[in-house]
DNA sequence: AATGAATGAGCCTTCATTCAT
DNA sequence: CATGAATGAAGGCTCATTCAT
């Protein structure tokens, strides 16, 4: 009886097949038209399947989308640990987190994150899925934190700026904005994204100023 | 029948009163609990009118949005054009709109037109609008486009870091994040909005990297 | 002013008009169909309204059947009520509720209440209700309770038969049973309902046993 | 290939086994939750089979419910003939009919008929089991009418209660009904079923009125 | 034969919008 | 003008039934 295993496992790999469309499908209609304008229905019927078969994998729209968002703050969590751990320096680890973000910026999971966490709206629906979020977002706080204190205490960076105040200008550089794609769009940025990175690196730890030398 | 026109200015006024109000209770109402989750019912109880009566305003929900945002942009764009011709120098400039961005966090206007157009949903519906919102996001970046230029020729901005790249980093710098008041609450910073201010104008200006000297 | 009350009284009347109407067709749809046959749709089409007026009046399909049971419960009792305390002997108080639920089986309250109670699956959904129904029933158990045990210590009564078998064989008597209809088609009974509720009650007090004399 | 007719006759065995198993199954779980919070997903969890095999064996949930009624219509009338005909005398097979119906009351037959019939909704599914459904009744209807007829001619009943009312009577009495474990709680009958049974006959035949001796 | 994934009709419910009063 | 009762389209969800494997 081997071939029971196989049996099971094919169907269990279609099963997960299917619901890894499902859940692809379901993140670029919400991505296209947010929780509200997006309908079981179209989503099935992007997918190729009937409005029931959703239900089959996933017990209510809330579920489908909180389970997408719960995917989406794992890998989020996990890609940046590894960036991060790449680097010894502040700055290397700044640019590195710099990198992963903007790199990552076409690739759904951030705007996705982001388009979700920005409307009102989720936020109340949601209110459990926070306690993941919100452990997210202190990791990568913490994270941050340590990077400042540790560059502080080894003379990388400027002790008598407040930390609170490093830490939001970091956060709001690598906080995706929607309307990003229209600023590229408006003004035609011939930088590569590493020099793009670079620079905004610089400006982080040497500002704009021009500097007598 | 002089008093006719009388009459209509008294009634006109109280229309505009009304209006008004609407608008202003709409507008709690959608940043409360945003645009899917506020019913007109709930617009109308909260003004102490009844449902129809807004229909007398705005021909839909979406035109009474619709009206709102352009609202807020207009008062937007005012205070900002206020706020920046009072200076003469870069960093006088783009502290200025610091200022005004974060001194209004709290006034609703900011965190309005972020929350609205930080979700993907109304993007979709209000795309009629976007014609103003990019009529006023021009006016925003050409603005500190030549804010940057002006320093740059004036000596006071590295010419060696590309303009757009500035462009992008000031631009993150004054976007209102949902999490904001998150951040705020996880580590008390001490400092004042002021302090706060010059700090991340500084960051801007100068870097957050330790000066040898 | 004295216009306004009589506006708001008139459309009070009106309102509470069609109440009576929806909850009026909803039983007889009920009734007829049963619960889970029902759908509000039919409903509103036979009051000839549409279904969401319906949600005008009642939250749920749930509290329309709510409703309609609880005000069938109170017009129960209190019909019982009174007709229970005209009468001072325990024949008269006994025929007194034989002739109410006979005659008043054909008025829908009592089929109604007798079709709703028989099917489990709404004692299952209605859990809450069951309290009112308790009630009701204790009512009515307390009073036949006391009736027989008057009637033992007047004399009228044979005290050597259990009080609960009293109680037991009585409820029989007087509950309504769906297939009562059938019965009275089968053989055409020529008594008038006055003679059947006496022959009834003949029974009850002195069995069907053909007497030596 | 002697062999063949056995493989057939063991696989119809186990196949009418599993009928068996699935009609019992639900019976109990349509007793439990009733027809519409049945679902054919849960009768067949319970039996341990899918779905789908339900369906080989019963065209659709309708024609499952059909088949388990007439199961217990035609042991209802088969217990009840064998009941009957062990008795001479009026009092005794009314007794017998009484011990029957009140003694297999647990027992889920009756039950499970009273349940199912005293719910408006199945009897419009069902209109074509009426006729089994009648055909049964008609059997009983017809058995206690020779009952008392006979009883009436043998001098043991009252030939001026008119035989209608009688049945009346006598179907009231066996007739379960929902609230009937309810009335049990209610007040503790420290009765015997056996005394429960007789007391009850006691009351049918000679009334409860107290006699003057 | 048995399975259980897939289907889709149908129901309850909400809410923007209209319109008679 | 203001009202709020009425509408009906739309969406989420369930479940009996089918059918490819």
């Amino acid at each position: 009886m081997p071939s029971i295993p196989v049996h099971v496992s094919l169907k269990e790999k279609q099963r997960e097949e299917r619901e890894r469309l499902i859940v692809q499908t379901a993140e670029e209609v919400l991505l296209e038209k947010g929780f509200y304008e997006t309908s079981m229905e179209e989503i099935a019927a992007r997918v190729g399947i009937s409005k029931g078969t959703i239900y089959l994998h996933f017990k209510s729209k809330d579920e489908l989308v909180t389970a997408i968002i719960q995917q989406n703050l794992y890998v989020f969590r996990a890609d940046l640990d590894a960036a991060i751990t790449q680097h010894t320096t502040a700055r290397g680890k700044f640019e590195a987190i710099l990198t992963y973000l903007y790199q990552k910026f076409m690739c759904h999971n951030t705007q996705f994150l982001t388009s979700i966490y920005s409307g009102v709206e989720l936020q109340h629906k949601l209110k459990e899925q926070k306690n993941l979020f919100r452990e997210v977002m202190d990791f990568l706080l913490l994270h941050i934190k340590k990077i400042i204190e540790d560059g502080k205490a080894a003379g990388e960076i400027d002790p008598s700026i407040a930390t609170p105040v490093i830490m939001r200008a970091f956060f709001s550089l690598i906080t995706p904005r929607s309307y990003d794609v229209w600023l590229e769009q408006h003004d035609d940025l011939s930088l590569s994204s590493d020099e793009l990175i670079a620079q905004l690196g610089r400006i982080f730890f040497d500002g704009i100023a021009q500097k007598a030398d």
